[in-house]
DNA sequence: GCGACTTTGACAATCGTTTTCATTCTTGTC
DNA sequence: GACAAGAATGAAAACGATTGTCAAAGTCGC
């Protein structure tokens, strides 16, 4: 039974944005992967741990996954339509964010700052 | 059977920070309102609709909500232990955001900023 | 008081995710 | 090879938040 992490991690290195745990089980089922839902699951979550994988919450809750190119911390512009993302990086406001919290006595300061936005293939039918 | 928008609406105006609707509805039960769970995410729902409340997801996915001192755009620091939650403001993070979207050709261009931290008094026990 | 319309809430259904647990590998050792 | 011990797997059940259903209860104009 050798690892599924591959299987998992190919998956995702195949694809262009963030996608659903139920999403990428239902790919590798149909390309005749044999592969249970419960091990996505649990591969995903490991290669989120380790930090090989994106993860984070769409609007309605779901966990969706991505494959970036950077381990460095960064954001994401993501399309609202098919999904295409874009990796960036905000210096500013990293430092924005820290301040904001210090300034408030807080510590232990993190954020999320996540862009949305239809991309130029979506914008123009 | 008076509208039980008011009922929500007082049980988030007592609140600090975030409350999910699981958590509104248990303590509006506690103090004695005779209400739904479905009515609690009815009025939730219409209110953050109305742009009364603020809603967001935590990391676990359940949503919470609060009712905000302002109806104009801004961002929330959160502690992450008690809840407590300051709005803030970050002009500089808007511009970046929509300077972002633009540069990589997008349109309708929405970001998500919040912040997390331990506040003052959670951090000294 | 009466009918039309709206709001409510108990309950069931949904849906993504996690747990459980028996089965199936893998690996190291004889 | 054979075998025991431990890790990985996956089917099915459990879970928890949220949403849908639908009949009962309330409101309003008359």
């Amino acid at each position: 039974m050798s690892t599924r992490r591959e299987t998992v991690r190919q998956a995702l290195a195949t694809s262009e944005g963030f996608r659903s745990a139920q999403d990428i089980y239902a790919s590798l089922r149909a390309e005749g992967a044999k592969v249970g839902l419960t091990t996505v699951y649990r591969q995903l979550q490991a290669l989120t741990e380790s930090g090989e994988v994106d993860m984070l919450r769409t609007d309605d809750g779901e966990s969706v996954y991505r494959a970036c190119a950077t381990d460095q911390h960064h954001h994401h512009l993501v399309c609202r339509k098919c999904g295409r993302t874009v990796e960036v990086e905000g210096p500013a406001v990293e430092r924005w964010a820290e301040a904001v919290g210090l300034e408030h006595g807080f510590t232990d300061v993190t954020h999320t700052v996540e862009i949305f936005g239809t991309c130029g293939s979506c914008g123009q039918p």
